[in-house]
DNA sequence: GCCAACGTTGGC
DNA sequence: GCCAACGTTGGC
């Protein structure tokens, strides 16, 4: 079982939207990053848990949990002329973008903020906190979620 | 294969 | 809205 954060943009979709969904359960399309692509089609298998991370945002942070219920499979908002995500070099024989479909599990207690995750040298080593990450899609370690998670329970 | 130009992410 | 960081593109 592996451990991951992704990064969405709460007005683009946030945890809420996520929440609504029918049956809570959406895909998780528009990775057009090929570091983050291998990790979401080689790494993540069902049953990963997955921080929700909201970027872009007045407070950055962690708002929740959500799990992989369908492992990587061709993104096709990719083959869409229609979609802000068209790729024409993806090919429906030859898929370039993946995504995973994600399930809502709950909100954290609170937001655990990234300027508070910053502060803490147990997590230095995670991407997220570096000046100038970029990536969408990044693995945790064990040590490194639980730490994250009982964040939830401090003020 | 190098690298300048350009586009995007995302914190602030 | 600004801009640093970084990924991608494409000319050579």
């Amino acid at each position: 079982m592996n451990y991951w954060l992704m990064k969405s943009e709460p007005d683009v979709f946030g945890i809420e939207h996520l929440k609504k969904m029918p049956k809570q359960t959406e895909h998780w399309d528009g990775v057009r990053n090929y570091q983050a692509r291998n990790m979401m089609r080689d790494d993540m298998k069902k049953g990963d848990l997955v921080f929700f991370y909201h970027s872009n945002t007045e407070q950055p942070g962690v708002v929740g949990i959500m799990k992989v219920v369908r492992e990587a499979y061709p993104d096709y908002t990719a083959f869409d002329p229609e979609s802000k995500y068209y790729d024409p070099k993806s090919d429906p024989d030859k898929p370039r973008w993946f995504m995973v479909d994600v399930k809502y599990q709950r909100h954290t207690r609170r937001n655990i903020t990234l300027a508070e995750l910053k502060q803490y040298p147990e997590l230095e080593d995670c991407p997220l906190v570096r000046k100038g990450n970029r990536l969408s899609i990044m693995p945790l370690n064990k040590q490194q979620w639980d730490f994250i998670l009982d964040l939830e329970n401090t003020d």
